[in-house]
DNA sequence: AGATTTGATAGGCATAATCTATCAAGGCAA
DNA sequence: TTGCCTTGATAGATTATGCCTATCAAATCT
């Protein structure tokens, strides 16, 4: 049983006339009657009597017409469904951020992404980078930015955009004179995020340290360590999308001699099969932020 | 799109594993990816991820598999429901019959009909001769019981019994202390039924008379006119069957000399397609007439 | 009675579904 | 790491199905 002679039957019951039935499904009146008996004997019940002039449904035929009719009535829905489907911009996209990424950047793109892809429904996540895998490989996010490379064959991702780190120091602290500071320099009273944080990983690198002060002052959070630092515990890197926040909590920024960053890159499973809303999204990102880069460079 | 695909589907949904999907659908490999594939196509919707040794609904899939699910669950409802109306014998089974025949016939007819044809819900549909014929033609009936001919070669017939006619006569009628009566002596004053009742024409060319009583004294149903026989207003000839409810009626009756009567018959649209059903009541019917004729025969 | 309408049938063709055999990629175990 | 096993994809051949045109048979209408 197909659903195209589920579609023939109904027409047929409709019409209760086969020529103008097979004319309403695009066929020719033989290949109608032939189907019709098809189903007929497949059946195993007759559903039409023939009358030589006319054609009438019988009972069994009309008992059943109601399921015929759901039937194809799903059977729409699932193509018109598809249809909506169609467009990879469009629908649920789950983005995974990390934690000292998500305050700054979602901000900048939340609005350019909103107008550049009115369908695609964005919902972020945000998490620490190995969580954030975790829940790409399982299927539960469509992409993540990180600040890291995509570790592993199973995953592709594309640069969006370089962050340099800022010296963040507390006023009055003995490298702010300076106008640029070394890396190195900060390494003596260095504050970090707690495990899990690629900042905390790339803070230490980039100072040539490979540990920190004592587990008492590891901060939680971007937000937190920015406290710390302003009330004189100790020195930090910042991505620079935080320049803005740590400002206002009254730190003083410094670029840095060998330009340490990282780079924010878009993740996705290499298997994903949206490529065009990968695209979509990175594009938009990548634009704000080199409109970003450029305000900020001319200020 | 195909019913088979949509199973197809489902299964490889469930699944999560095509080979195994495959082997559920009693298909091979190959032919599932094949089919999986060419939804994808036609529905513009990538359903899976294929990880190379997984795989996985997309988002799409996911939205998509509920009516996928129904559209399936309705064609199984049909097939189901196809089985059940295969057997001709089961289902509303609409029999007319004619008002001289229904009260006496039914009940005998009824309980071996319930006890043969467990399956069967009969509807009785009283009426006369024309007004069943005009509901057989219009497929509100499935067959008639009629005291005629079945006319034209859209209908087909088989009789199932000789229904004998009977004088009836007032207590006291002159023609009483006959043992049979001649058909033809009845014509004096003979009662007939209403325009429209087979018995009438039937009555009246036994007893070979072109007309009868006036009409104010014709009557409108076979009890009425055994109740004005019965208070002497005149004589009739009644239907064998009905031969209880006139001796009931204190109605003395007599056979015929020329053993004038009617056949009873079933009725059907010749197109009409449940045959099974059609033999089966009528054997039913002519069992139970036998039986019930010997009884009569024997006291 | 002849013309028209309606569904059934026959023959032929194109497409679609399926199979077996084989390949390529990933993951697992020695 | 290397080789093996699992999983899905691909190729080619075969069969099944759906469809069309042409034609027929029966019934109806003029």
């Amino acid at each position: 049983m197909n659903l195209r002679d589920l579609r023939y039957l109904l027409a047929a019951t409709e019409h209760g006339h086969f020529g103008r039935a097979a004319d309403a499904c695009g066929i020719s009146q033989p290949t109608l009657s032939v189907q019709l008996r098809k189903i007929e004997e497949e059946l195993g019940v007759a559903l039409f009597e023939r009358t030589g002039k006319t054609v009438v449904p019988t009972a069994a035929c009309r008992r059943l017409i109601g399921h015929v009719r759901a039937a194809v009535a799903e059977a729409d829905a699932i193509l018109s469904m598809a249809r909506d489907l169609r467009d990879p911009l469009a629908g649920r996209f789950r983005l995974g951020i990390i934690p000292t990424l998500a305050p700054y950047l979602l901000p900048l793109v939340f609005a350019p992404l909103r107008e550049a892809l009115p369908a695609m429904e964005l919902e972020p996540w945000e998490d620490q980078t190995a969580a954030l895998l975790e829940r790409l490989r399982g299927h539960e996010l469509d992409a993540a930015l990180l600040g890291t490379e995509a570790p592993g064959p199973d995953l592709a991702s594309r640069a969006l955009f370089d962050e340099p780190f800022l010296a963040a120091l507390p006023p009055g602290h003995r490298l702010a004179p300076r106008k640029t500071v070394a890396e190195a320099d900060l390494g003596d009273d260095l504050l970090v995020l707690a495990d899990g944080h690629c900042l905390r990983d790339q803070a230490l690198e980039a100072c040539g340290r490979g540990g920190a002060l004592g587990d008492t002052l590891r901060a939680a959070s971007l937000p937190t360590l920015l406290n710390m630092v302003a009330a004189g515990y100790g020195t930090t890197l910042i991505p620079g999308l935080a320049a803005g926040a740590a400002q206002d909590a009254g730190i003083v920024l410094r670029p840095l001699a060998a330009r340490a960053g990282r780079t924010v890159r878009l993740a996705w499973r290499a298997t994903y099969p949206r490529r065009a809303a990968l695209d979509a999204v990175a594009s938009v990102v990548e634009a704000r932020l080199r409109r970003y880069s450029a305000a900020a460079g001319a200020t």
